[in-house]
DNA sequence: TCCAATGTTTCGCC
DNA sequence: GGGCGAAACATTGG
């Protein structure tokens, strides 16, 4: 569920949702659920692993965290609801994700540019964001959300194979080359990751996540959990060059 | 059956 | 107060 694309989808489930008056809402999420009463959703957008559904002077943030789920127009048998909207025709259910009320307007507190699946991503932001913390580690980078909004582990695992760099390489020795296929693959994967989810053929297509074996290499991957953020990466020693 | 895991925030300790 | 780690949240698949 919880890396961008997955909330992208999220969002494009949940359109028919826009513009529908709210009967009734329960769940037990630690908010006003009243106050979205007789209101409707005008707008669903997404930030990187938010989903943001838009209200009429605020916004309400969903995440899903690791196992946050939803349904549209049908609901979880036995389930406890933490968000859940009656319609007069229709529903929306929402469970296990920690949901927020935002009152300021979204474009004070969202940097739209470091959304990896935003029109407005902009990598030569990302790269000065990078430039300002050379000591960091690839791999902690990469799940920096200021930063890289919306990559997850699996795509982080990822990226890091594709461009053949070391997850334990340093953000400031990374030469040119190597930054700028960073930047670009970690949308380029984004997108087909999004794509293969769609499809519900990701899994198929990992090279690297959850892999025992390099398939550039056919040595087994090494598989640590590194950096500040200390998760589960895996890594090829011998293709995955490490810059320090 | 058990454990780890696509994630983030909060709390307590030094 | 910074930094760190554990805990909390709760579900699912291997």
């Amino acid at each position: 569920m919880p890396e961008g694309p997955s909330i992208v989808i999220a969002k494009e489930a949940m359109q028919e949702c826009i513009g529908k008056k709210i009967l009734k809402v329960k769940g037990n999420a630690k908010i006003d659920l009243q106050r979205m009463e007789g209101k409707s959703i005008t707008d669903i957008k997404s930030w990187g692993k938010h989903l943001l559904l838009c209200f009429e002077g605020f916004t309400l943030r969903v995440h899903f965290l690791m196992f946050g789920s939803y349904v549209v127009n049908n609901s979880k048998e036995g389930r406890v609801v933490r968000l859940g909207f009656t319609f007069k025709k229709g529903e929306l259910n929402i469970y296990t994700a920690a949901v927020k009320v935002i009152e300021e307007p979204l474009d004070e507190i969202y940097d739209w540019t470091a959304d990896v699946m935003n029109q407005k991503w902009d990598a030569k932001a990302a790269k000065k964001k990078l430039k300002a913390l050379p000591g960091m580690l690839v791999c902690d980078a990469l799940l920096n959300q200021e930063i890289f909004s919306g990559v997850g582990n699996i795509i982080k695992n990822e990226v890091l194979f594709r461009t053949k760099i070391h997850p334990e390489s340093t953000v400031g020795a990374l030469p040119v080359k190597q930054l700028n296929a960073l930047l670009k693959e970690a949308v380029n994967y984004t997108f087909e990751f999004l794509k293969w989810k769609k499809e519900n053929t990701l899994k198929k297509h990992w090279e690297a996540y959850a892999k025992k074996v390099c398939p550039r290499d056919k040595v087994p991957f090494k598989k640590e959990y590194l950096g500040k953020t200390k998760r589960r990466t895996f890594f090829c020693d011998q293709c995955q060059l490490m810059y320090t």
